[in-house]
DNA sequence: CCAAAAGCAAGAGCACCGCTCTCTATTTTT
DNA sequence: AAAAATAGAGAGCGGTGCTCTTGCTTTTGG
């Protein structure tokens, strides 16, 4: 945090950055599994003991990896959503969740070892230490601030789906004090629910699932990613209907003409 | 296949499928990447070079243990939903569904070591050889047959979402006719973004992405796949409203009473 | 300013890994 | 019965993560 204190201090951060950036460098090509630490070592022209200065076991590197991933897919959502706000102030909640969505995807098939790292098989032992949940749940909300501005912005419908089985509700209430207090717990369970769905689809695909089905990725995406915003309950267009199904817009989505959902990309 | 012709092959083969259990039991503890030829040779007491007589690398072990596991999980599925018409011949398309969902969840929570090397990250080299496909794809035939059974009995609405994208219409149409050609191209594309987001949540609990998250696991997913259930089209009551929004059903609701979703379990 | 302390790099070495090669014993086929 | 195919064992290669010991450099404190 603070400023750096001496030559040696300061080598250390460079060290301990080179060792990752090649070490994510190696990720990319050889998979989490080809991940070697003399490998590593031998690429930056060091002993593999010395690199124990640093990283006191394989798994802990992959842990930094992981949180610098978390963080990676997080600012790549917080930032496309902030860039749409500035290029397009007054734009739908709809459009602000494709957009979180789709910086995540995006994300997700430009880095897919390091996507695969985070929402992937979790690592041999592993622990989920307790640095990578901040970093985690960045997405998660930023997908939540979209439906909260939403709903002080008075666009925020139904959710669709039944009534709260008791313990759904439950798990919902407590979220929804933590993070939203102000948003319907059928909300939040909607929200919680589209959360893991997205990363459903993302994961099909870059883990390939979807080939040989579905070919045209983005727009497939773009597709549930909007019919998820539905289900959580964003309108697509901010007028009647009230209380109504939010999902219900079918009928007369004339929406944006011509196939296309969203302007894509 | 055939009768099994000599003391060497009735040999080969429970070699082949104890050497093969061994691996699983080694990947439940350990997990994939701390599967060890050399461990599983000394287990069953052979030197670790035999192995290679039935098994040319430890990637052909790996790949006979996902196909495996895909068999398992959709065999799970599939007497799931034999069980379910049997005692319940006339059971809504709606629980049939979940009735899949459900047991390729049951599957998973209770093998997660193995549903991690199907719906987690690929494998180091990895190329998913042909022979998996079709294993692969057993889950998602039983989706596609409950939905076209729905649509025989005439219990098939309009899936919930805007129109096709015009290249998702294509994926779907190309889907359509390879295994549900009287199914809409809509429901097709429901279908599959469904089937995605299943595994979704499936992926989220058993990876842990859940943990402080939710806790009532299997009622939430329950009420997920319910809710994907609305999102292709399969009705809930087998009455009117028709042509509407399925999702549409939660207004009046009265349902199963109770909270409650489906019969649980 | 210089000695003590702390941190860093290197090398050797341990136990393990996947995999190959060779050699022998056994079974099957001809 | 001879020949061919197959199964197993052992040694060995290059690789891995990780530890320990040994020197060296930087930082610290009297």
């Amino acid at each position: 945090m603070g400023a750096i204190r001496g030559a040696r201090e300061r080598a250390r951060a460079e060290i301990t950055a080179a060792i990752k950036e090649e070490a994510a460098r190696q990720l990319g090509t050889h998979g989490p599994a080809g991940l070697s630490l003399r490998a590593v070592a031998r690429e930056l022209g060091m002993a593999s003991s010395a690199l124990y200065r640093y990283f006191p076991s394989r798994d802990d590197l992959l842990t930094a990896l992981i949180i610098d991933a978390y963080d990676a897919v997080g600012a790549a959502a917080e930032h496309e959503l902030a860039m749409l706000d500035r290029r397009q102030p007054a734009a739908q909640p709809v459009e602000r969740w494709v957009a979180v969505c789709r910086a995540a995807r995006d994300w997700a098939v430009g880095h897919p070892q390091e996507y695969a790292l985070i929402y992937g098989s979790p690592v041999p032992g592993y622990s989920a230490p307790q640095d990578t949940v901040g970093p985690a749940s960045r997405v998660g909300l930023a997908l939540v601030s979209v439906v909260r501005d939403a709903h002080t912005a008075g666009l925020l419908g139904e959710p669709a789906g039944r009534p709260l089985a008791g313990p759904v509700r439950a798990d919902a209430g407590r979220l929804a004090a933590e993070l939203a207090p102000e948003l319907p717990i059928r909300v939040i369970a909607a929200l919680v629910a589209a959360w893991a769905q997205v990363f459903g689809i993302v994961s099909f695909e870059v883990f390939g699932q979807f080939n040989r089905v579905v070919e045209a990725r983005s727009e497939f995406f773009e597709q549930a990613a909007v019919a998820l915003a539905a289900q959580v309950g964003l309108r697509t267009d901010g007028g009647a209907r009230d209380g109504a199904i939010a999902a219900g817009a079918s009928a007369g989505s004339a929406g944006r003409g011509a196939g296309g959902v969203l302007p894509a990309k």
